[in-house]
RNA sequence: AGAGGUGUGGCAGAGUGGUCGAUUGCAUCGGUCUUGAAAACCGACGUACCGCGAGGUACCGGGGGUUCGAAUCCCUCCACCUCUACCA
């Protein structure tokens, strides 16, 4: 959430910045946010007014109680009737305007930075950085949801019977190497300074306010009714979560967090032939980095998380890109993106298998996560950070398919999963089910 | 899940309808004293919104209600503790 105190003071800024994004109501809901505030702020003066006056006529009532002065007490408390109701017509006012101001700011998504490039939608992402060499596979070379099904690591049908479209079971060495990944992908995090974390899987409304998944992304999260729960997309939610309603002291930055989970999401309506496969699921398995930083660091800290997914790319030996989003194409709440995308070989496609964003304080503002500034009076909302590292799925969908023997018979593992697996290939194997 | 209890500022812990945003202790930060430190003493010490400012308003687990006035009374939800039941 915007900072309501930045679009007051610097209206043509933000615009600039929602126009970037191609935001195309910028200026009227900023105009419209302004004039709720300005309406807010009105009716609070008046109300606090009245309320004041309440106050000072309750006192004096307990005044005249105390001093046995019955007549003059009742006569104060009737003539408090007139100022309740107004103080209660003010209150009713008060409530819509804060409402109005409320709502706008929760349609406003984050400013970019001003290195974001200039962009509509994901075809004018800045390709920053390439590395490896992309695989020449075969013509006759597998994509990876044949090679799951010869080798019989991963099966969706099972997933379909027991749950539904999206939800595969791992069997076998597929099983095995998920749970080599994972623990690869966290003990490198752990190195690298990160706290591991294994937090809940189902979050309150709070805490889908708190990271901006709500109101912006309602449909696309499992709902639990029962207990007003939602499914996490994200260790993003819990984790950053941790913080809401904290107030750091300066000397506790940076505040590294790293946790796996599985993630769940509904993905409504972006089912089609781009997603077969381990393409896109609605449950999978992800490893998440998250800092808490003070200001002046969050983009050396957002280079250095960036820097940390690279690492496991190459140690995996997968070919990757590195992409800056453009304006357009940034997530709601993020003010700086790079995608780290691996090459699948082929499938001849670029996967997007890590996100790396800088939140800035959009979603401190609505964490209310703050640290006490040593120089300022007020306390100071700190930035947020998050990163995949990594998402499984679209790894192990190009390592099945860029690693394939010639002769088809077997699937070469990275030698750093080697310790994990207790493998170094993925062979066939007599059928088990 | 059933019965009972508890929820106050960083922590501990008063306050049970009236100048209470809240006594006090500890912790923390300034100062005095000291060669330095400790001790002692003095002072400061929650958050947010509004206001140029003096200052005002709100917050005692969350929400709602009663009242001229609520930390205090009522309703409801939540969390924790104890006992009982169940369970990985």
């Amino acid at each position: 959430m915007l900072e309501l105190q930045n679009v007051r003071e610097n209206p043509e800024l933000v615009i600039k910045g929602l126009r970037k994004r191609h935001l195309d109501q910028a200026e009227a809901l900023v105009n419209q946010l302004l004039e709720a505030d300005q309406n807010r702020r009105q009716t609070q003066v008046q109300l606090d007014r009245l309320k004041a006056e309440l106050n000072t006529q309750s006192k004096n009532i307990g005044i005249f109680k105390a001093q046995k002065q019955e007549n003059e007490a009742q006569a104060a408390i009737e003539a408090t009737a007139a100022l309740k109701a107004q103080i209660k017509e003010g209150e009713e006012l008060l409530r819509n305007f804060e409402k109005q101001v409320q709502d706008t700011l929760y349609l406003l998504p984050n400013l970019p930075h001003d290195q974001v490039p200039e962009g509509k939608n994901a075809e004018q992402n800045l390709v920053a950085y390439a590395h490896g060499d992309l695989p020449q596979l075969p013509e006759n070379a597998r994509p990876h949801w044949d090679l799951i099904r010869d080798f019989d690591i991963i099966d969706f049908e099972m997933g379909v019977k027991v749950s539904g479209a999206g939800f595969p079971f791992y069997k076998g060495a597929g099983a095995r190497l998920q749970r080599a990944l994972i623990s690869f992908f966290l003990d490198e995090a752990t190195k690298a300074g990160y706290l591991e974390v294994i937090p809940p899987l189902l979050v309150n409304a709070d805490s889908g306010y708190g990271t901006g998944q709500l109101p912006d992304k309602e449909g696309q999260m499992y709902f639990a009714p029962a207990d007003d729960l939602y499914l996490i997309p994200t260790a993003e939610v819990p984790i950053t979560n941790i913080f809401r309603d904290v107030i750091l002291e300066e000397s506790d930055f940076p505040l590294k967090r790293v946790g796996y989970t599985p993630c769940f999401r509904r993905e409504a309506g972006s089912w089609g032939a781009e997603v077969r496969g381990l393409n896109r699921l609605h449950q999978f398995d992800k490893v998440e980095i998250v800092q808490i930083q003070h200001p002046d660091h969050s983009y050396q800290a957002l280079e250095e998380m960036k820097t940390h997914v690279q690492g496991l790319l190459e140690k995996l030996g997968l070919p990757y890109r590195v992409l800056k989003l453009c304006a357009g194409d940034l997530g709601f709440t993020s003010a700086f993106t790079y995608d780290l995308e691996v090459f699948s070989g082929a499938q001849k496609r670029w996967l997007e298998v890590s996100s790396v964003s800088n939140f800035e304080t959009f979603q401190a503002n609505r964490l209310k996560l703050r640290y006490r500034a040593k120089d300022q009076k007020k306390n100071v909302l700190a930035h947020t950070l998050n990163g995949s590292a990594l998402a499984l799925p679209r790894i192990v969908a190009a390592l099945l398919e860029n690693n394939q023997s010639l002769d088809g018979q077997s699937i070469a593992l990275p030698s750093v999963l080697h310790a994990y697996t207790g493998f170094t290939k993925i062979e066939k194997k007599v059928k088990m089910d």
